[in-house]
DNA sequence: CTGATCTACAACCATACGGTTGTATATACG
DNA sequence: CGTATATACAACCGTATGGTTGTAGATCAG
């Protein structure tokens, strides 16, 4: 499951925005209209409006059509994918560890072979 | 363990970078030298040290003069850090998913009782 | 139909970003 | 000493970002 790096770009720049985040958050619960997220935050429509299309693009968010209002929905299968992304970072980090503690190990080993 | 949106901001600005997740996941293993880590990038030297400062700013690496060269090591805690703001984030899609089944369990205990 | 609401989109603006080149400083080597 | 290496930093440039306002198209209520 090899996740494109341009993608990868799109979600950690999609989730490096307070307001961004505080939508996904939202959006997690359940499903709201652009109106009503962006009633919240200090700033204009248009503004909240722009946020959504950056979660969307990054695939976070999806939208929905219900009448006259488009319903934002979160989807946690992009935040995992972010997650993964960390993990496989991280486990570079574990891998070293683990090498480290296998020298130790080995080194007690001798130790104890006079 | 509150953490400053702000800086969360800066640790996720600065994993929104193909070259920069690169350098966080070189370092993980080791410390390398600036120049060592600018050697494998299509860019100038300069443009790779600015990397380093936007990874440095996060907190996602640490810098170490070892004479003329300065070392550049990852920190696994800001990578964790970055995980558990994933985890809360997704924490609200399980709590959802949760009471969906508690209430599905409700149901079929109601339905079980005439 | 009229009016109010929800959304989309364009134009604009200030600032930040990612890259470049050039210059300066500290350290190692011979 | 002089020279090469490693880094730092400033200035510059094109483009993207995050915000604004304004205009226009759907849709619902009366």
């Amino acid at each position: 499951m090899v996740v494109d790096q341009a993608e990868v770009d799109l979600l950690f720049h999609a989730l490096a925005d307070a307001t961004r985040r505080d939508i996904v958050r939202r959006t997690m619960d359940g499903s709201f209209s652009v109106s009503t997220l962006a009633r919240d935050y200090p700033m204009s429509f248009a503004a909240v409006q722009k946020h959504v299309a950056v979660l969307e693009r990054a695939g976070l968010v999806t939208k929905e059509r219900r009448g006259r209002e488009h319903l934002v929905a979160g989807n946690p299968a992009a935040l995992r994918a972010a997650h993964d992304v960390l993990d496989r970072l991280e486990l570079v980090w574990r891998e070293r560890i683990a090498r480290m503690d296998d020298l130790l190990a080995a080194d007690t080993h001798e130790g104890n072979r006079p």
